[in-house]
DNA sequence: ACGCGTTGATTAATCGTTTAATCAACGCGT
DNA sequence: ACGCGTTGATTAAACGATTAATCAACGCGT
């Protein structure tokens, strides 16, 4: 069933006119010089005989196979949708596939992920890294989805402002002791959201950070946080680096009979898919993933199609992997305002309900 | 960069060795009588030089493009990167790669995604459908993941008997009044489902079912679900058919006062991220994607490979799109016992955690 | 009438692999 | 010594599209 087996090639169109199979490639391209009658001839037949180019003989010759790689370390990430759609789309509004691989979460399988996007010709490849992990030279255009703060990275959200956002969204609810909770020191989005939120807020405003992973080195994977502990020390939101978090933050403390938002505030990043339907819906930041995916795909075609703009790191332009650039590389993330997030125990109002 | 470009091809490495392309090639592939002496040669100046074979060359030769299409009508469904992740790995061990396409939610532009990876030259696609969409005639193998109930459904999980195991964990737990909670009536595996956990049951445990989408209708998406009256009248457990239908029972349960587990016993499906995670745990039952992603993707290659079994629906064997069948066509689901889930309303003990 | 540029189409090579057909030795039985 | 099967390698023809090079008319100015 492989491309077009069977169904009409060129060479079939060709001998049904009468004619040759240049003219008949350069009608449907546009190419050579056809007068406008043939081609309007070979147009008709060719649909009549529902002739669809076979990409093995069009890649065989420009050396080009239209599809673009997708590699995702980390697929169990529940952004994974936002990103595969996204990417998919802006792909095939571009002409391109997109073939998936996935590290399972194994670094090393990452090298091995490449090489088979490789080996089975993709023009290019967009990857979102999972904690900055290295890429080796895929010898093929690279563009990369991670944060400003990764060096190579061609575009992402503005995990940055985000943060930034969230932090005034807070702050101007009456917020002065805010508990931020990231899962990895090691990640770099985490650390721009959690940088974000810090650069927002003067002085008068205290915050401290949480590691989740820190905790469960102790307590075991899903272990309690210990939040109703620091609703007692004074604190009165809770930011979450990824609605993930922001989840197990809510539910623990409703189960510790904290009531949200009345008696604490939660917020998350991500606007996942949970983040509406749970109770109270759940104030979160949402990246605007369509956009990233657009410029992503573009700066990658540009590079694939011209050589275009975008070889950075200096050394070799010609081989080895070329990690794209693109114009805008931050893509400003949105505030979602939903039940989650209030003033601060104000005696009993029931309040904030602009988005949802 | 298409496949191989610059890179050594047959021709390079015959050249070096002074031999032929097609002894390389049979060399290479254990074909033809090659000595085993030049076989050893062959395969180690390969080596040396780096050689990938060129899929373009290769697929033009052969008619098979060695790459499989993943079609997802409703990409924002949470399962996606299980079943994504579960199927790549399948088709990589098969030797396939993954073309992901995505109708975006909208049915009329699954024809159209189809329809895109055809001309990709796909050999085969694994078509997960969204409430028991009708699939075109795609002109190759297609694989069907969906439920039982589903005609032409080549795998899937046994949704049956998933819901019944959830059914007999409740009953014993002591439960005798459990509300299931569903989103739409039209969809084939929630209805397998709520079948499978009805039949479970015999006269003295009462059921009834809430379908979220008709709550909807009236409060809008995302409004109270009314849970805290079904707990007045009497209800003790909750069974959702979806992990996230159940972490909104849950949210909505906790934010209106009533304890999870030991004044209500929540339950969901699918063992999505944020089971473990949310406060209490989330019992739930978990599908084996691995074995569906295998059996499906073994029944898709055999099609392709050997024309081999299955070619269903009676009528043309070789054209149109041919539906697979599988042997195994039911994969049982697993019980995952977590804190969510526990005896109606004993005085105070804290209870039921065997697994997390 | 001759040369020349333009238009419109064809010829033929090429991409890299697979594979059927062919061919050259060589050993061996008779 | 001759024929014959076997082994090991080569030749050459595809697969389907792209594209540079070529070629046949034709119109037109001088």
């Amino acid at each position: 069933m492989a491309t077009t087996r069977s169904g009409p090639n060129l060479n079939r169109i060709a001998t049904a006119l009468g004619v040759s199979v240049a003219t008949v490639s350069n009608a449907l391209s546009n190419k050579g010089r056809v007068s406008a009658e043939l081609v309007e001839r070979i147009r008709t037949t060719a649909a009549a005989l529902g002739y669809v180019p076979s990409q093995a003989g069009r890649a065989l010759r420009t050396g080009r196979s239209g599809v673009l790689g997708l590699v995702l370390p980390d697929i169990a990430n529940p952004l994974f949708p936002q990103i595969a759609q996204a990417i998919e789309y802006a792909a095939s509004v571009a002409g391109y596939g997109v073939l998936i691989a996935d590290s399972r979460g194994d670094i090393g399988m990452q090298t091995e992920a490449i090489s088979r996007l490789v080996e089975r010709g993709v023009d290019g490849m967009v990857i979102v890294p999972r904690r900055g992990t290295r890429i080796a030279d895929a010898g093929c255009p690279v563009a990369v989805i991670d944060t400003s703060s990764t060096p190579g990275n061609t575009v992402s959200a503005d995990h940055w402002q985000g943060g930034a956002e969230i932090a005034r969204h807070l702050r101007d609810l009456g917020h002065r002791k805010i508990l931020l909770i990231g899962a990895s020191s090691a990640s770099n989005v985490q650390n721009d959201r959690i940088g974000g939120i810090k650069s927002a807020l003067d002085a008068t405003v205290k915050t401290e950070v949480l590691w989740i992973e820190k905790i469960e080195e102790r307590g075991g994977p899903g272990c309690l946080l210990g939040l109703a502990d620091k609703v007692q020390q004074g604190f009165t939101a809770f930011a979450a680096v990824s609605d993930l978090h922001a989840l197990r933050a809510l539910t623990e403390l409703q189960r510790a009979g904290v009531s949200v938002p009345d008696s604490a505030s939660v917020t998350g990043f991500d606007d996942l898919i949970w983040a509406p339907v749970v109770s109270p819906a759940l104030t979160t930041i949402r990246m605007d993933m369509a956009t990233i995916a657009e410029i992503a795909i573009t700066a990658l075609v540009n590079a694939i199609e011209k050589g275009g703009p975008g070889e950075a790191l200096a050394d070799e332009p010609p081989p080895g992997s070329r990690l794209v650039t693109a114009e805008r590389s931050r893509v400003p993330m949105q505030l979602v305002v939903r039940q989650s997030s209030g003033p601060p125990r104000p005696a009993k109002t029931n309040l904030s309900a602009e988005n949802s």
